[in-house]
RNA sequence: GUCUCGGUAGCUCAGCUGGAUAGAGCAACUGCCUUCUAAGCAGUAGGUCAUUGGUUCGAAUCCAAUCCGGGACACCA
């Protein structure tokens, strides 16, 4: 049991023995003792003075007295400063710890708990290449299933590929009219960045023909649109043509937004993937093959960014395989009365009276929309795996979408509904704002990649380490843990709810609250190891004297540990570990480097006696064991040597 | 318009269900390598916690209003 549970359930003994008043563990404040005072934790009793019915001081007095007679091995001594009850623990309870936990290389790994959960992340489409933005999104997702692992449960890491629909399309439409035939093969360029090249082609186009048009409808020329369009457009130019006061700009952007989507729509080759999507609905076997083609084309991409990422999955589902699978759900949901038709035979459930509005499920003709398709997958994933939770890692863009798919879920009383999670986070932005596809500002993964290993190597190679013995593959292995380290920490360091700011002009630093710092303390530490070489008896030994203050700090701070693994599973956060991380290595460089009058104060293979040593290689040990843990549920490597 | 998330140092971010004098990192400035790895350590400086009210022993934290910013409200996904 953790030192702070143990606080908890003595206080509770404590506050039902001295005011006869039954609180929970849960109504226990306790707090870090702040650096200026003595102690490690305190108990906040202002609280008890409802019933205590004593001043705060006296009240924490008696406390104070109840826990130092009744827990002597858990509370040494205690003082108190107003409401606050600060507690020493027993160095004895330290030192336990110390010896139990200083070789457990599975440290804060929780025994299973029998209940099994479904990542979901990542989830790319076919038509382009990785950005910033998945990456946030895949280590999050990694990195959650790892912590659940943990935490005990049994993980599937799930992948569903957005495989179909129009803008696939236009990449291979795009591809057909301009490529000449060129592959990854003949052009040498990787499949997901090829056929993404070609998407960006069909939306340059697109432009192109679309400026006539515009042009026109700006003239009152409406030639291009059918008779119903023409009434919105002609009302639409007019609002275009008020005296516009300074507020109205926002308002005339957004005109000229519809008028340009409208316009698109109409140009000749948007015209045509409109037509190769329902050929490939229709299973047109030219447009199924071009379409397999480019899609493996991709795949191989994905796979060599998955791999240079240490990202995998335990499923991979295909939208082409599962979008029509939500029918089933929308005939039952029919039946059962869930769901309702409109004249035109398309169906909508109505959600007003959750205070949403109504919901389209199936277009008239019989297709079905994305909100289709998530029901349908939601029963897939089930009926598969039955799991108790089913987490699924997307932008907090969706959070709408999300909400109403498990709102509809529950109405259809499917299993699935209670244990569908959306792992809402916010989007990666640039310091100008989000990166946007049309303005050429999205920062690619690959280059991100190449450009993070690159910097770790010119880094590595500026501090002017001592690698002579290094093979060319252990250099190329290092620079690969440092930079991916680097990158993965910067977007998993920030609480995953929070919109984050990447700025491309500032490479990710390789100093301070970053995993190259963590990882050099980790390699310190296995530096000190190796010297040590084989030390005798430290199996048994366990140290008896007095710990001084950072030898006891550092054991503090590896006790926190498993309670840090715990809150970073409540609060779905990697974030949390990525802090803590820091700060144990911060501390241990501390213990490392501090001196008195030029005199190591923490001096490990030179230690004033064998005690101490003994001592302090357990502590390091335990904490280069916590900080490898803890990098691992963040999918960071730690490197033996840098 | 409705809903929703946010506003903390020059910049990027922590501050848990209210607790002690609001913390890190980067950037700036001082020191520290005859010492187990200086990607480090020690220190200085930098704040009206958007604003105004309220709740109470106590508010960056909870409530309300206002201001500013992001996102969502498609027969797109």
């Amino acid at each position: 049991m953790s030192v702070v549970q143990s606080i908890r359930t003595a206080a509770v003994a404590a506050v039902k023995s001295l005011y006869d008043q039954q609180v929970t563990e849960s109504d226990i404040s306790i707090n870090i003792t702040k650096p200026e005072f003595e102690g490690e934790y305190t108990i906040v009793v202002f609280t008890f003075t409802k019933f205590s019915r004593q001043k705060p001081e006296e009240t924490a007095q008696r406390i104070g007295e109840y826990l130092t007679t009744h827990n002597p091995e858990l509370i040494a001594r205690f003082n108190v400063v107003k409401g606050f009850l600060n507690l020493s623990i027993n160095e004895a309870w330290w030192l336990q710890f110390l010896q139990q936990h200083y070789s457990d290389v599975n440290i804060g790994i929780q025994p299973s708990n029998g209940k099994k959960v479904m990542v979901e992340y990542s989830s790319p489409n076919t038509n382009k290449p990785l950005h910033l933005g998945h990456l946030r999104n895949n280590f999050l997702g990694f990195s959650i299933a790892e912590i659940m692992k943990a935490n005990g449960f049994e993980v599937i890491k799930a992948n569903l590929v957005n495989d179909r629909g129009i803008h696939i399309c236009k990449s291979m439409l795009a591809w057909q009219l301009f490529a000449h035939g060129d592959t990854p093969a003949t052009s040498g360029i990787k499949g997901d960045h090829l056929v993404g090249d070609y998407y960006v082609k069909f939306e340059s186009v697109v432009k192109e023909q679309a400026e006539p048009i515009i042009d026109r409808v700006l003239e009152n020329d409406f030639r291009d649109f059918e008779e119903a369009d023409t009434e919105k457009l002609e009302k639409l130019v007019t609002a275009l043509h008020k005296p516009e006061t300074k507020e109205d700009k926002e308002k005339t952007t957004k005109i000229m937004d519809d008028i340009k989507e409208m316009s698109r729509n109409k140009t000749e080759i948007m015209q045509q993937a409109k037509i190769m999507l329902q050929q490939w609905e229709a299973g047109n076997p030219e447009v199924r093959e071009l379409w397999a083609t480019m899609n493996s084309w991709v795949y191989e991409g994905f796979a060599q960014t998955y791999k240079r990422l240490g990202i995998d999955f335990d499923q991979m589902y295909y939208e082409s395989e599962t979008y029509l699978l939500g029918k089933n759900l929308v005939a039952e949901g029919l039946n059962k009365g869930v769901l309702f038709k409109k004249e035109d035979n398309s169906v909508w459930i109505d959600l007003t009276a959750d205070g949403l509005d109504q919901k389209l499920l199936l277009r008239g003709d019989g297709t079905s929309v994305y909100m289709t398709q998530d029901l349908g997958t939601a029963r897939l994933k089930y009926e598969q795996y039955h799991m108790d939770r089913s987490l699924i890692v997307v932008a907090d863009e969706q959070n709408y979408h999300f909400k109403v798919l498990q709102l509809i879920l529950q109405k259809l009383e499917e299993p699935s509904a209670p244990g569908i999670l959306h792992l809402s986070y916010g989007m990666v932005e640039l310091p100008h704002g989000r990166m946007k596809s049309r303005e050429g500002t999205v920062v690619d993964a690959d280059d991100l990649i190449v450009e993070m290993v690159n910097t770790a190597e010119e880094k590595t190679q500026h501090a002017g380490k001592k690698l002579d013995d290094f093979s060319e593959f252990e250099l190329k292995e290092l620079y690969d843990t440092i930079g991916m380290g680097a990158m993965k920490f910067f977007l998993l360091r920030v609480d995953p709810k929070k919109k984050m700011v990447f700025n491309p002009e500032e490479s990710i630093d390789l100093h301070g609250f970053t995993a190259p710092f963590i990882q050099y303390a980790y390699a310190r530490i296995k530096s000190i190891l190796r010297d040590a070489g084989p030390v005798e008896a430290l199996e048994q030994y366990k140290y008896t004297g007095e710990l001084l203050p950072l030898e006891k700090q550092l054991i503090i701070l590896n006790e926190q540990f498993p309670g840090i693994l715990a809150e970073a599973h409540r609060e779905l956060s990697p974030a949390v570990i990525a802090g803590y991380a820091f700060q144990l290595a911060q501390l241990f460089n501390s213990f490392y480097a501090e001196k008195i009058e030029g005199v190591p104060t923490y001096s490990i293979l030179r230690a004033t006696s064998e005690e101490k040593k003994k001592l302090r290689l357990q502590i390091i040990m335990l904490t280069a064991h916590t900080i490898a843990q803890s990098m691992k549920m963040l999918g960071i490597r730690v490197p033996e040597r840098m």
